[in-house]
DNA sequence: TAAAAACTTGACCGAAAAGTCAGCTTTTAG
DNA sequence: CTAAAAGCTGACTTTTCGGTCAAGTTTTTA
Protein backbone atom coordinates (compact mmCIF):
# COMPACT_ATOMS: atom_id res chain seq x y z
CA UNK A 1 0.00 0.00 0.00
CA UNK A 2 0.78 3.23 -0.77
CA UNK A 3 3.01 4.79 2.04
CA UNK A 4 1.17 8.42 3.17
CA UNK A 5 3.19 10.85 4.47
CA UNK A 6 1.87 12.88 7.25
CA UNK A 7 2.86 16.36 5.32
CA UNK A 8 1.19 14.68 2.19
CA UNK A 9 -2.31 13.86 3.59
CA UNK A 10 -2.06 17.44 5.27
CA UNK A 11 -1.50 18.72 2.01
CA UNK A 12 -4.62 17.04 0.68
CA UNK A 13 -6.61 18.32 2.85
CA UNK A 14 -5.61 21.66 2.45
CA UNK A 15 -6.26 21.69 -0.77
CA UNK A 16 -9.75 20.27 -0.67
CA UNK A 17 -10.41 22.97 1.90
CA UNK A 18 -8.66 25.81 -0.37
CA UNK A 19 -11.22 24.78 -3.16
CA UNK A 20 -14.28 24.37 -0.28
CA UNK A 21 -13.30 27.97 1.55
CA UNK A 22 -13.58 29.51 -1.98
CA UNK A 23 -16.31 28.51 -3.28
CA UNK A 24 -18.28 28.65 -0.13
CA UNK A 25 -16.52 31.07 2.15
CA UNK A 26 -15.36 30.22 6.03
CA UNK A 27 -18.83 29.98 7.57
CA UNK A 28 -20.35 28.39 4.29
CA UNK A 29 -17.60 25.86 4.57
CA UNK A 30 -18.19 22.45 6.55
CA UNK A 31 -15.92 20.26 7.68
CA UNK A 32 -17.63 17.56 6.72
CA UNK A 33 -17.93 18.67 3.15
CA UNK A 34 -14.33 18.99 2.94
CA UNK A 35 -14.18 15.20 4.19
CA UNK A 36 -16.89 14.14 1.86
CA UNK A 37 -14.82 15.71 -1.12
CA UNK A 38 -11.62 13.48 -0.27
CA UNK A 39 -13.53 10.50 0.85
CA UNK A 40 -12.42 10.53 4.64
CA UNK A 41 -14.56 10.73 7.84
CA UNK A 42 -14.72 14.38 9.43
CA UNK A 43 -12.85 12.86 12.77
CA UNK A 44 -10.07 12.27 10.51
CA UNK A 45 -9.43 15.77 9.33
CA UNK A 46 -9.53 16.48 13.10
CA UNK A 47 -6.69 14.22 13.85
CA UNK A 48 -4.61 16.24 11.59
CA UNK A 49 -5.82 20.05 12.15
CA UNK A 50 -7.08 21.24 15.19
CA UNK A 51 -9.97 23.04 14.64
CA UNK A 52 -11.95 24.50 11.58
CA UNK A 53 -9.86 28.28 12.16
CA UNK A 54 -6.78 26.13 12.32
CA UNK A 55 -7.33 24.52 8.49
CA UNK A 56 -8.40 27.95 7.77
CA UNK A 57 -5.21 29.98 8.60
CA UNK A 58 -3.15 26.99 7.22
CA UNK A 59 -5.07 27.56 3.74
CA UNK A 60 -4.45 31.35 4.21
CA UNK A 61 -0.87 31.20 4.87
CA UNK A 62 -0.38 28.57 2.17
CA UNK A 63 -0.70 31.71 0.13
CA UNK A 64 1.20 34.02 1.69
CA UNK A 65 4.37 32.66 0.01
CA UNK A 66 3.16 32.97 -2.99
CA UNK A 67 2.03 36.56 -2.81
CA UNK A 68 5.05 37.94 -1.54
CA UNK A 69 7.08 36.97 -4.32
CA UNK A 70 5.23 38.98 -6.62
CA UNK A 71 7.06 41.94 -6.09
CA UNK A 72 10.55 41.25 -6.48
CA UNK A 73 10.60 43.12 -10.19
CA UNK A 74 10.93 45.85 -8.16
CA UNK A 75 13.26 45.46 -6.80
CA UNK A 76 15.27 43.42 -9.49
CA UNK A 77 14.58 45.82 -12.03
CA UNK A 78 15.54 49.79 -12.04
CA UNK A 79 13.49 50.26 -14.81
CA UNK A 80 9.79 50.72 -15.10
CA UNK A 81 9.12 49.14 -18.12
CA UNK A 82 10.56 46.13 -17.17
CA UNK A 83 9.64 46.11 -14.17
CA UNK A 84 6.05 46.69 -14.66
CA UNK A 85 5.71 44.20 -17.21
CA UNK A 86 6.95 41.40 -14.93
CA UNK A 87 4.82 42.25 -12.20
CA UNK A 88 2.28 42.37 -14.79
CA UNK A 89 3.04 38.31 -15.34
CA UNK A 90 3.70 37.30 -12.07
CA UNK A 91 0.40 38.41 -10.43
CA UNK A 92 -1.40 36.80 -13.63
CA UNK A 93 0.35 33.72 -13.08
CA UNK A 94 -0.52 33.98 -9.75
CA UNK A 95 -4.55 34.15 -10.41
CA UNK A 96 -3.80 31.47 -12.84
CA UNK A 97 -1.52 28.85 -10.83
CA UNK A 98 -3.67 29.68 -7.45
CA UNK A 99 -7.19 30.35 -8.48
CA UNK A 100 -8.28 29.17 -5.10
CA UNK A 101 -6.21 30.19 -2.61
CA UNK A 102 -6.67 33.58 -4.58
CA UNK A 103 -10.02 33.80 -3.61
CA UNK A 104 -9.78 32.45 -0.61
CA UNK A 105 -7.38 35.37 0.15
CA UNK A 106 -9.76 38.07 -1.41
CA UNK A 107 -12.45 36.84 0.64
CA UNK A 108 -10.27 37.49 3.42
CA UNK A 109 -9.67 40.80 2.58
CA UNK A 110 -13.25 41.35 1.51
CA UNK A 111 -14.66 40.92 4.88
CA UNK A 112 -11.69 43.02 6.94
CA UNK A 113 -8.94 40.74 7.05
CA UNK A 114 -10.54 39.14 9.86
CA UNK A 115 -7.91 35.96 10.32
CA UNK A 116 -4.61 37.81 8.47
CA UNK A 117 -2.04 37.84 11.06
CA UNK A 118 -0.41 40.95 12.26
CA UNK A 119 3.11 40.04 10.78
CA UNK A 120 1.67 39.75 7.54
CA UNK A 121 -0.11 42.59 7.19
CA UNK A 122 2.88 44.31 8.12
CA UNK A 123 4.82 42.62 5.69
CA UNK A 124 2.53 43.73 2.91
CA UNK A 125 2.45 47.12 3.71
CA UNK A 126 6.43 47.29 3.70
CA UNK A 127 6.68 45.74 0.67
CA UNK A 128 3.89 48.25 -0.71
CA UNK A 129 5.73 51.18 0.55
CA UNK A 130 9.17 49.52 -1.24
CA UNK A 131 6.99 49.26 -4.74
CA UNK A 132 5.93 53.05 -4.10
CA UNK A 133 8.97 54.61 -3.26
CA UNK A 134 10.74 52.73 -6.46
CA UNK A 135 7.79 54.23 -9.14
CA UNK A 136 8.57 57.39 -7.56
CA UNK A 137 12.08 57.31 -8.33
CA UNK A 138 11.38 56.62 -11.70
CA UNK A 139 8.19 59.56 -11.78
CA UNK A 140 11.10 61.73 -10.33
CA UNK A 141 14.00 60.66 -12.92
CA UNK A 142 11.66 60.96 -15.26
CA UNK A 143 11.03 57.58 -16.73
CA UNK A 144 7.27 57.79 -16.94
CA UNK A 145 4.26 60.18 -16.46
CA UNK A 146 3.73 61.49 -12.86
CA UNK A 147 1.03 58.64 -11.87
CA UNK A 148 -0.14 58.21 -9.06
CA UNK A 149 1.67 55.61 -7.94
CA UNK A 150 -0.71 53.70 -4.60
CA UNK A 151 -3.23 54.06 -7.26
CA UNK A 152 -1.50 52.44 -9.86
CA UNK A 153 -0.63 49.59 -7.74
CA UNK A 154 -4.63 49.39 -6.39
CA UNK A 155 -5.74 48.83 -10.27
CA UNK A 156 -2.41 46.44 -11.56
CA UNK A 157 -3.47 44.57 -7.66
CA UNK A 158 -7.56 44.49 -8.92
CA UNK A 159 -6.89 43.84 -13.02
CA UNK A 160 -4.40 40.78 -12.21
CA UNK A 161 -6.61 39.11 -8.97
CA UNK A 162 -9.72 39.54 -11.10
CA UNK A 163 -9.07 36.60 -13.02
CA UNK A 164 -8.94 34.66 -10.11
CA UNK A 165 -11.20 36.54 -7.52
CA UNK A 166 -13.97 36.78 -10.18
CA UNK A 167 -13.53 34.22 -12.34
CA UNK A 168 -17.43 33.28 -12.58
CA UNK A 169 -17.77 36.18 -14.37
CA UNK A 170 -14.64 36.75 -16.43
CA UNK A 171 -15.63 32.93 -17.81
CA UNK A 172 -19.49 33.76 -18.25
CA UNK A 173 -17.91 37.04 -20.64
CA UNK A 174 -15.59 34.37 -21.63
CA UNK A 175 -18.33 32.62 -22.63
CA UNK A 176 -16.01 29.44 -21.45
CA UNK A 177 -15.98 27.20 -18.61
CA UNK A 178 -12.57 27.72 -17.41
CA UNK A 179 -10.15 30.17 -18.77
CA UNK A 180 -8.01 28.73 -21.54
CA UNK A 181 -3.99 29.84 -21.81
CA UNK A 182 -4.55 32.07 -24.72
CA UNK A 183 -7.50 33.99 -22.54
CA UNK A 184 -4.38 34.92 -19.85
CA UNK A 185 -2.19 35.62 -22.87
CA UNK A 186 -4.66 37.91 -23.96
CA UNK A 187 -4.96 39.48 -20.64
CA UNK A 188 -1.44 39.89 -19.73
CA UNK A 189 -0.98 41.17 -23.25
CA UNK A 190 -3.95 43.66 -22.81
CA UNK A 191 -2.75 45.14 -19.37
CA UNK A 192 0.96 45.28 -19.87
CA UNK A 193 -0.04 47.13 -23.46
CA UNK A 194 -2.19 49.73 -21.69
CA UNK A 195 -0.19 50.35 -18.57
CA UNK A 196 3.13 51.00 -19.99
CA UNK A 197 1.55 53.28 -22.80
CA UNK A 198 -0.41 54.76 -20.10
CA UNK A 199 2.53 55.69 -17.63
CA UNK A 200 4.05 56.70 -20.27
CA UNK A 201 7.01 54.30 -20.53
CA UNK A 202 9.03 54.08 -23.92
CA UNK A 203 11.91 51.59 -23.98
CA UNK A 204 11.57 48.27 -21.96
CA UNK A 205 13.68 45.52 -21.20
CA UNK A 206 11.73 42.97 -19.82
CA UNK A 207 13.63 39.50 -18.82
CA UNK A 208 10.26 37.34 -19.42
CA UNK A 209 9.14 35.01 -16.64
CA UNK B 1 -46.32 58.26 17.64
CA UNK B 2 -44.59 58.34 14.33
CA UNK B 3 -46.68 55.86 11.37
CA UNK B 4 -44.45 53.60 10.34
CA UNK B 5 -44.61 52.95 6.70
CA UNK B 6 -43.78 49.51 6.04
CA UNK B 7 -41.65 50.47 2.95
CA UNK B 8 -39.82 52.98 5.15
CA UNK B 9 -38.78 50.20 7.83
CA UNK B 10 -37.98 47.35 4.96
CA UNK B 11 -35.80 49.61 3.69
CA UNK B 12 -34.41 50.37 7.20
CA UNK B 13 -34.06 46.63 7.89
CA UNK B 14 -33.04 46.27 3.93
CA UNK B 15 -29.53 48.97 5.02
CA UNK B 16 -28.89 47.39 8.33
CA UNK B 17 -28.75 43.64 6.48
CA UNK B 18 -26.88 44.94 3.53
CA UNK B 19 -24.17 46.27 6.00
CA UNK B 20 -23.95 42.57 7.45
CA UNK B 21 -23.56 40.65 4.36
CA UNK B 22 -20.87 42.60 3.30
CA UNK B 23 -19.17 42.75 6.57
CA UNK B 24 -19.48 38.49 7.41
CA UNK B 25 -20.90 37.25 4.23
CA UNK B 26 -24.30 35.37 3.83
CA UNK B 27 -23.62 32.52 5.89
CA UNK B 28 -21.58 34.38 8.73
CA UNK B 29 -24.05 36.65 9.09
CA UNK B 30 -27.42 35.90 12.01
CA UNK B 31 -30.50 37.53 11.85
CA UNK B 32 -30.25 37.90 15.13
CA UNK B 33 -26.97 40.59 14.61
CA UNK B 34 -29.15 42.33 11.67
CA UNK B 35 -31.44 42.60 14.46
CA UNK B 36 -30.01 44.09 17.07
CA UNK B 37 -28.06 46.37 14.92
CA UNK B 38 -31.36 48.35 14.26
CA UNK B 39 -32.50 47.51 18.14
CA UNK B 40 -35.56 45.07 16.58
CA UNK B 41 -36.19 41.45 18.10
CA UNK B 42 -35.07 39.05 15.37
CA UNK B 43 -38.86 38.18 15.12
CA UNK B 44 -40.00 41.42 13.43
CA UNK B 45 -37.77 40.83 10.38
CA UNK B 46 -38.98 37.65 9.86
CA UNK B 47 -42.41 39.85 9.80
CA UNK B 48 -41.16 41.83 6.94
CA UNK B 49 -39.15 39.36 5.19
CA UNK B 50 -40.32 35.72 4.68
CA UNK B 51 -36.16 33.85 5.59
CA UNK B 52 -32.73 34.52 5.57
CA UNK B 53 -32.66 34.27 1.70
CA UNK B 54 -35.48 36.36 0.84
CA UNK B 55 -33.75 39.21 2.72
CA UNK B 56 -30.18 38.50 0.65
CA UNK B 57 -31.73 38.34 -2.09
CA UNK B 58 -33.70 41.95 -1.96
CA UNK B 59 -30.02 43.52 -1.01
CA UNK B 60 -28.98 41.91 -3.98
CA UNK B 61 -31.52 43.37 -6.09
CA UNK B 62 -31.12 46.52 -4.83
CA UNK B 63 -27.66 47.25 -6.32
CA UNK B 64 -28.49 45.82 -9.55
CA UNK B 65 -30.65 48.96 -10.88
CA UNK B 66 -27.48 51.34 -9.96
CA UNK B 67 -24.96 48.68 -11.75
CA UNK B 68 -27.15 48.42 -14.40
CA UNK B 69 -27.19 52.24 -14.93
CA UNK B 70 -23.46 52.54 -15.26
CA UNK B 71 -22.62 51.88 -18.77
CA UNK B 72 -24.60 54.55 -19.73
CA UNK B 73 -22.08 56.48 -21.15
CA UNK B 74 -21.57 53.56 -23.79
CA UNK B 75 -24.71 54.37 -25.17
CA UNK B 76 -24.66 58.24 -24.63
CA UNK B 77 -21.53 59.00 -26.19
CA UNK B 78 -20.01 58.27 -30.01
CA UNK B 79 -16.19 59.04 -28.63
CA UNK B 80 -14.26 57.02 -26.79
CA UNK B 81 -12.68 59.31 -24.74
CA UNK B 82 -15.40 60.56 -23.51
CA UNK B 83 -17.36 57.49 -23.22
CA UNK B 84 -14.20 55.85 -20.93
CA UNK B 85 -13.68 59.07 -18.89
CA UNK B 86 -17.84 58.80 -17.71
CA UNK B 87 -17.38 55.31 -16.66
CA UNK B 88 -14.98 54.99 -14.79
CA UNK B 89 -16.32 58.22 -12.88
CA UNK B 90 -19.48 56.57 -12.74
CA UNK B 91 -18.15 53.19 -11.62
CA UNK B 92 -15.92 55.03 -9.20
CA UNK B 93 -19.34 56.70 -7.61
CA UNK B 94 -20.57 53.78 -7.31
CA UNK B 95 -18.13 52.11 -4.95
CA UNK B 96 -18.09 55.77 -2.73
CA UNK B 97 -22.33 55.35 -2.79
CA UNK B 98 -22.77 51.85 -2.17
CA UNK B 99 -19.72 50.89 -0.33
CA UNK B 100 -21.64 47.34 1.03
CA UNK B 101 -23.68 46.56 -1.62
CA UNK B 102 -21.11 46.65 -3.75
CA UNK B 103 -19.32 44.25 -1.71
CA UNK B 104 -22.06 41.88 -1.27
CA UNK B 105 -22.21 41.80 -4.67
CA UNK B 106 -18.35 40.96 -5.14
CA UNK B 107 -19.04 38.16 -3.00
CA UNK B 108 -21.64 36.75 -4.87
CA UNK B 109 -19.66 36.44 -8.00
CA UNK B 110 -16.54 35.96 -5.93
CA UNK B 111 -18.95 32.46 -4.80
CA UNK B 112 -20.00 32.07 -8.58
CA UNK B 113 -23.46 33.68 -7.95
CA UNK B 114 -25.29 30.95 -6.46
CA UNK B 115 -28.06 33.31 -5.68
CA UNK B 116 -28.23 35.94 -8.82
CA UNK B 117 -31.40 35.30 -11.10
CA UNK B 118 -31.03 34.26 -14.22
CA UNK B 119 -32.47 37.00 -16.01
CA UNK B 120 -30.25 39.82 -14.30
CA UNK B 121 -27.53 37.69 -15.56
CA UNK B 122 -28.51 37.89 -18.84
CA UNK B 123 -28.98 41.45 -18.80
CA UNK B 124 -25.25 41.93 -17.95
CA UNK B 125 -24.38 39.99 -20.46
CA UNK B 126 -26.31 41.86 -22.66
CA UNK B 127 -25.15 45.13 -21.50
CA UNK B 128 -21.23 43.67 -21.54
CA UNK B 129 -21.90 42.74 -25.63
CA UNK B 130 -23.22 46.17 -26.11
CA UNK B 131 -20.38 47.74 -24.36
CA UNK B 132 -17.36 45.60 -26.50
CA UNK B 133 -19.38 46.20 -29.61
CA UNK B 134 -18.85 50.18 -29.27
CA UNK B 135 -15.46 49.68 -28.58
CA UNK B 136 -14.68 47.47 -30.94
CA UNK B 137 -16.35 50.07 -33.28
CA UNK B 138 -13.98 52.81 -32.15
CA UNK B 139 -10.85 50.33 -32.66
CA UNK B 140 -11.94 49.33 -36.30
CA UNK B 141 -12.59 53.70 -36.91
CA UNK B 142 -8.97 54.42 -35.76
CA UNK B 143 -10.57 56.36 -32.57
CA UNK B 144 -8.55 54.26 -30.45
CA UNK B 145 -5.45 51.42 -30.24
CA UNK B 146 -6.35 48.00 -30.79
CA UNK B 147 -7.20 46.52 -27.17
CA UNK B 148 -9.08 43.45 -26.54
CA UNK B 149 -12.51 45.47 -25.30
CA UNK B 150 -13.33 42.45 -22.68
CA UNK B 151 -9.79 42.16 -21.20
CA UNK B 152 -10.13 46.26 -20.98
CA UNK B 153 -13.52 45.84 -18.96
CA UNK B 154 -12.33 43.51 -17.20
CA UNK B 155 -9.76 45.42 -15.66
CA UNK B 156 -12.15 48.59 -15.76
CA UNK B 157 -13.97 46.95 -13.40
CA UNK B 158 -11.53 45.38 -11.39
CA UNK B 159 -9.83 49.04 -10.65
CA UNK B 160 -12.86 50.44 -10.28
CA UNK B 161 -15.00 48.32 -7.65
CA UNK B 162 -11.45 47.91 -5.49
CA UNK B 163 -12.44 50.75 -3.46
CA UNK B 164 -15.69 49.52 -2.27
CA UNK B 165 -14.44 45.73 -2.60
CA UNK B 166 -11.55 45.75 -0.99
CA UNK B 167 -11.80 48.59 1.00
CA UNK B 168 -9.96 47.10 4.08
CA UNK B 169 -6.92 47.09 1.94
CA UNK B 170 -7.40 50.59 -0.17
CA UNK B 171 -7.62 52.05 3.44
CA UNK B 172 -4.47 50.00 5.02
CA UNK B 173 -2.51 51.78 2.18
CA UNK B 174 -3.74 55.07 2.40
CA UNK B 175 -3.34 54.97 6.09
CA UNK B 176 -6.96 56.10 6.46
CA UNK B 177 -9.86 54.93 8.01
CA UNK B 178 -12.23 55.83 5.66
CA UNK B 179 -11.50 56.33 1.73
CA UNK B 180 -11.48 60.63 1.44
CA UNK B 181 -12.73 62.57 -1.00
CA UNK B 182 -9.59 63.66 -2.16
CA UNK B 183 -8.93 59.65 -2.34
CA UNK B 184 -11.54 58.81 -4.69
CA UNK B 185 -10.67 62.17 -6.80
CA UNK B 186 -6.83 60.20 -7.18
CA UNK B 187 -8.13 57.30 -7.76
CA UNK B 188 -10.56 58.34 -10.54
CA UNK B 189 -7.77 60.93 -12.29
CA UNK B 190 -5.53 58.10 -12.23
CA UNK B 191 -7.14 55.50 -13.58
CA UNK B 192 -8.38 58.08 -16.50
CA UNK B 193 -5.11 59.13 -17.19
CA UNK B 194 -3.85 55.78 -17.19
CA UNK B 195 -6.73 54.30 -19.59
CA UNK B 196 -6.88 57.01 -22.23
CA UNK B 197 -3.42 57.08 -23.02
CA UNK B 198 -2.93 53.57 -22.69
CA UNK B 199 -5.32 52.99 -24.93
CA UNK B 200 -3.73 55.97 -27.39
CA UNK B 201 -7.29 58.37 -27.08
CA UNK B 202 -6.15 61.48 -27.93
CA UNK B 203 -9.15 63.97 -27.71
CA UNK B 204 -11.90 63.54 -25.25
CA UNK B 205 -14.57 65.37 -24.58
CA UNK B 206 -16.64 64.27 -21.63
CA UNK B 207 -19.75 65.50 -20.25
CA UNK B 208 -18.45 64.94 -16.17
CA UNK B 209 -20.36 63.21 -14.53
C1' DT C 1 7.00 -10.95 17.99
C1' DA C 2 5.20 -8.02 21.25
C1' DA C 3 4.48 -3.65 22.93
C1' DA C 4 4.16 1.02 21.91
C1' DA C 5 3.06 4.59 18.86
C1' DA C 6 0.45 6.36 15.18
C1' DC C 7 -3.61 6.41 12.78
C1' DT C 8 -8.70 5.79 11.93
C1' DT C 9 -13.66 6.39 12.62
C1' DG C 10 -18.72 5.75 14.07
C1' DA C 11 -21.29 7.55 17.49
C1' DC C 12 -22.14 11.06 20.27
C1' DC C 13 -22.55 15.98 22.51
C1' DG C 14 -23.61 20.82 23.02
C1' DA C 15 -24.09 25.23 21.17
C1' DA C 16 -25.73 28.13 17.75
C1' DA C 17 -28.88 29.84 14.68
C1' DA C 18 -32.97 29.67 11.34
C1' DG C 19 -37.50 29.76 11.66
C1' DT C 20 -42.38 29.44 14.16
C1' DC C 21 -46.22 30.83 16.80
C1' DA C 22 -49.50 32.15 20.24
C1' DG C 23 -50.90 35.90 22.28
C1' DC C 24 -50.29 40.56 22.92
C1' DT C 25 -50.73 45.77 21.49
C1' DT C 26 -51.67 49.29 18.16
C1' DT C 27 -53.89 51.06 14.18
C1' DT C 28 -57.55 51.42 10.95
C1' DA C 29 -62.23 51.13 9.00
C1' DG C 30 -67.07 51.68 9.24
C1' DC D 1 -67.08 52.80 19.74
C1' DT D 2 -65.96 48.43 18.23
C1' DA D 3 -64.38 44.90 15.53
C1' DA D 4 -61.11 43.57 12.39
C1' DA D 5 -56.70 44.07 10.54
C1' DA D 6 -51.95 44.98 11.03
C1' DG D 7 -47.95 45.02 13.72
C1' DC D 8 -45.08 43.14 17.35
C1' DT D 9 -42.34 39.84 20.23
C1' DG D 10 -40.77 36.36 23.98
C1' DA D 11 -40.46 31.84 24.15
C1' DC D 12 -40.09 27.80 21.79
C1' DT D 13 -38.72 24.04 18.28
C1' DT D 14 -35.69 22.00 15.06
C1' DT D 15 -31.75 21.38 12.54
C1' DT D 16 -27.16 21.83 11.61
C1' DC D 17 -22.45 21.64 12.57
C1' DG D 18 -18.01 22.08 15.13
C1' DG D 19 -15.77 19.33 18.00
C1' DT D 20 -14.85 14.98 21.12
C1' DC D 21 -13.92 10.35 22.32
C1' DA D 22 -13.60 5.53 23.04
C1' DA D 23 -12.65 1.68 20.77
C1' DG D 24 -10.69 -0.01 17.30
C1' DT D 25 -6.74 -1.06 13.35
C1' DT D 26 -2.28 -0.48 11.36
C1' DT D 27 2.50 0.65 11.54
C1' DT D 28 6.76 1.15 13.78
C1' DT D 29 10.30 -0.04 16.93
C1' DA D 30 13.48 -2.80 19.47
Amino acid sequence: MAPINRDQKKAIILNAACEKFANNGYAGTKIADIAKSINLPKANIYYYFDSKETLYRSVLDSFIQPLLMATQPFDEYDHPGAALTDYIKLKIQISKNHPFASRVFANEILHGAPSLPKDIIDQLTQQTSNSTAKLQQWIDRGMMDNINPLHLLFSLWASTQTYADFNWQICLHLKTATISEDDFTDATDTLIKIVLKGCGITAQEAKCV
